[in-house]
DNA sequence: GATTAGGGGTTACATTATTTCATGTTATCC
DNA sequence: GGATAACATGAAATAATGTAACCCCTAATC
């Protein structure tokens, strides 16, 4: 079931990884963006990662590989990737994950496992919608949603 | 009228400091807790402000007033203040804003004007529960709740 | 008054993010 | 195909946010 919003533990990883970055290839197409190698290569350790990763993990990473990183190249990828509704950041971690629905717009809420450090995405557009709906009655237009939930995801709260 | 999500510009702002303190102080004063000098002069501070302020905005705002202070004395009191309900973190800002309703237990929904930088807070129950089923249709048992919403309050928004 | 738990001072450090300026690369237009 | 504009990256410094560890002092309790 693809569609269980925790990965598996056991799920194909490396294919899941490879469809993540064709959906960016076609859509950075598509949009006539340019999905150069750094900006594929932070996408892809994102992924790989499978869980909240920081800049500063990310750029450990791009160091071992190409030597000598900065800063600014990998947040300048990951604000690539967030414009581009590629990646995802949680604000309560400071850290990205990869965006499992990259088409088009939508309004993401996560729920992040507080034991297992994994996060879900759920895109469920009828929170969005109440969400809205109710600050529009406060007199507010809503341009952006940060949705995020705390707590333990099944497998870790059947583990006690 | 006292309920409007945002406040108005011209509201009695000491009248507001002050109701906010003596919440405090009944709180705490119930629960047993130890509203010290500097917990009360933080919890002050960011009342004062009136929109999300940093740590370090404190902490400016301190040693003027005590000469030299140091990140852990502010961080000490924003942990007990966020433990016990008086003021809430903004994550997506790393800020943090008075509670308007410190009494009790409560899942807040924050509209964040982008434009003028105040921050409303609505504490809607049905926004908390719906969050929650969804969650738990996920097999997610939600232990805390971060929901911000970034837009143009009315204010700004007539003003063009 | 002795004991004890919590609060705070202090120093040092860790983590996250941005600014600035120079250089390189790609697309475009003529 | 060379000039040019626009976008992308390299590099150094610094800013902003947050924590750890240690010690001492004070307030509450007995």
């Amino acid at each position: 079931m693809d569609n269980a919003p925790f990965p598996f533990r056991e799920h194909d990883h490396a294919q899941c990884i490879e469809n993540a970055l064709n959906a960016a290839e076609r859509i950075c197409r598509e949009g006539n963006l340019r999905l150069t190698g750094i900006r594929k290569r932070v996408l892809e350790i994102v992924w790989e990662h499978h869980a909240p990763i920081g800049a500063y993990h990310i750029l450990e990473q791009l160091s071992e590989e190409r030597g000598a990183a900065a800063p600014p190249t990998v947040y300048r990828a990951l604000n690539f990737l967030l414009t581009h509704g590629l990646v995802h950041k949680i604000e309560s971690l400071n850290a990205f994950v990869g965006c499992r629905k990259p088409d088009g717009a939508h309004t993401a809420q996560f729920l992040i496992c507080i034991v297992c450090r994994r996060v879900a995405e759920l895109d469920d557009p009828e929170v969005a919608t109440l969400v809205s709906s109710k600050a529009s009655r406060a007199g507010f237009s809503v341009s952006r949603q940060t949705i995020e939930l705390q707590g333990s995801c099944k497998d870790c709260a059947s583990r006690g």
